[in-house]
DNA sequence: ACCGGATCGTTCGAATTTGAACAAGAGATT
DNA sequence: AATCTCTTGTTCAAATTCGAACGATCCGGT
């Protein structure tokens, strides 16, 4: 063990803007949602997801990792939504113990009327504000680092299957 | 009301690369920061804050400001880590109302000691995953996002009045 | 049919975060 | 000095998050 390999000052720039860029983001996004349709940020995640279903429904584990959400975190979240009236919960017929979350109408009717100023903001936020080279950068090297976490915690069972939807 | 700009697949990829990685990278860190020496990240930024001072010690509301976090959660964390006792209050003989958090020795002690293995992973994660042209991307393009925000929030406290009678 | 292990979603308690309200002090104006 | 305004840090209740434990169910091998 000689010695640690600390950050150089560019490496920390980087690391530094990367930690408070994604604070600073998710905080503005999380204030507009609440001040304009009364959701989280994270809420808006589930209906985002669930409607860009064929049925607008998904299993609750599944739901949960393409959120990146801990399975009691999402319990918690679906219920809330369902007090709301945004999404119900519908039970498999062949398998007892699963549980589809489905976007009801009003759900539907919530996200149409977020989405136009929620993307807005997103552009104003990031978006637009970097440049074409950098957003491939950002896209490219940080989809990898997305990537090689996701590899790592689910490496032992074959991962090269997942029907991608297109989400918006 | 035309059209929302929407994102384009480019675009998206950019923006769920970012998000996916930012909650990633965090649970990550933070979870090997609580089983190696028992802090959450946030505590281990905390401290990492004060270290960077001359005397080691800050006000509680300039260290809030520069960890983006409110008030009432600092108060909370720096009651935890003074608990702990890696840090301790200290008050200011000019101005009462102010506190200084000071960090003790055990505070710089647990701090170097979890210092290496923090980095190794924040370059196994991040770092050392990105070429030099996207981490400089990265530090340009999120540095500039955060100045933006950071800038707005200072800038135009008051002055940010939109039509907004009509809601929705 | 039956058992052992894996999976599903929920429940529970503890930890954390947030914003609003608060008490106390500082600073400027009159 | 009296008063008004801003700042400082804390307290409080409510909301959210997490992991572990749980009951229930599914599946494969016997």
């Amino acid at each position: 063990m000689t010695g640690t390999r600390w950050l150089s000052d560019e490496e920390k720039r980087a690391w530094h803007a990367f930690v408070a860029a994604s604070a600073l983001v998710d905080r503005r996004l999380d204030l507009q949602l609440k001040e304009s349709v009364g959701i989280s940020h994270q809420q808006y995640g589930i209906l985002v997801q669930l409607s860009g279903t064929c049925d607008h429904e998904m299993r609750m584990t599944e739901l949960a990792e393409a959120l990146l959400n801990s399975k009691s975190g999402l319990t918690y979240q679906i219920s809330q939504l369902e007090k709301a009236g945004l999404v119900r919960r519908r039970s498999c017929t062949s398998d007892v113990r699963a549980v589809y979350a489905v976007l009801t109408e009003a759900g539907q009717k919530l996200l149409e009327k977020a989405a136009p100023g929620h993307v807005a903001l997103v552009r104003e936020l990031i978006i637009d504000v970097l440049t074409d080279d950098q957003r491939e950068a950002i896209a490219d090297g940080l989809g990898e680092v997305t990537r090689r976490i996701l590899g790592d915690a689910a490496e032992a069972p074959g991962a090269t299957d997942s029907p991608q939807a297109a989400a918006g």
